[in-house]
DNA sequence: ATGGTTGATTTTCAA
């Protein structure tokens, strides 16, 4: 069982990509992030027709998340974090084949100290609580998204310009995920690669990509109990280079 | 190299 996260930054514009990938990579679960659509204008017939069900959660302009499954039903579907009052759509969880998904779109924060830096730690302490609940109800759960933190130095392409001081790498935000990864939750990617220099996310400005100016903080987190069934996990960065991409590569896990 | 690009809706905002 395949489970994917990918920021597609649009679904409008990056469908062809989206259909071609899962051609592909054949998923058999993928999260997407800033889908950017209305549910009315989401694109459940043409994902019907490549072999996908959805579930989506979506708003006009920003944000936006989607749950897409591979033969069998997507079940128990909740949109957004419950009793926590968003006004964007960020957050969309779903079980399928008998594993629970939380799908993530976090807060970006813009800069350390800002208003929406605020709301971004106030968003991860609200997501945390969901998803120590959810873990109780659902021991083989997946959480994966686009995290908007790189966990540490070696997910970082310059360590002494992305510290303490930058959006994305603070020590509250690195702080919050620990505290996500303490309700028994594995770094999937980190459990198959030590080594840095593998990003997931590189900004479009100042030829990012080509020059590998990255950052990885599209995550895909593991329950303890779907441990020993982890067989690979990665990071698929051909997308990334394709014609009008994303700027953000689709991550993955393998379960046995 | 303190800039640069992309997307959705504007006459900027968010990333």
């Amino acid at each position: 069982m395949k489970i994917a996260s990918w920021n597609v930054n649009s679904l409008n514009v990056r469908l062809p990509h989206l259909l071609d990938w899962l051609a592909a990579a054949r998923p058999d679960v993928v999260a997407l992030q800033e889908t950017k659509l209305e549910d009315a204008r989401f694109p459940a017939e043409a994902l019907a027709q490549a072999g996908y069900a959805c579930a989506f959660h979506g708003q006009k302009t920003y944000n936006g998340v989607a749950i897409l499954a591979r033969e069998g039903a997507i079940e128990d579907v909740q949109a957004g974090i419950p009793g926590f009052a968003d006004e964007q759509a960020r957050a969309l969880a779903a079980t399928v084949g008998g594993v629970r998904i939380i799908d993530l779109y976090v807060v970006n924060g813009q800069a350390v100290g800002s208003e929406k830096y605020d709301y971004k730690l106030r968003w991860l302490a609200a997501a945390h609580d969901w998803i120590a609940a959810e873990r109780a109800r659902h021991p083989d759960l997946v959480v994966l998204g686009d995290f908007n933190i790189a966990p540490d130095d070696r997910d970082v392409h310059d360590p002494a310009a992305w510290g303490d001081d930058s959006i994305l790498t603070s020590s509250a935000e690195r702080a919050a995920l620990r505290r996500l990864l303490e309700l028994g939750l594995h770094d999937s990617f980190r459990l198959f690669e030590s080594g840095g220099g593998h990003f997931s996310w590189w900004d479009y400005r100042a030829a990012g990509f080509r020059r590998n100016l990255g950052l990885r903080i599209d995550l895909v987190l593991a329950s303890d109990a779907l441990r020993p069934r982890l067989t690979a996990a990665g990071i698929d960065r051909e997308p990334r280079a394709w014609e009008r991409p994303s700027d953000h590569a689709p991550v993955w896990l393998e379960l046995g």
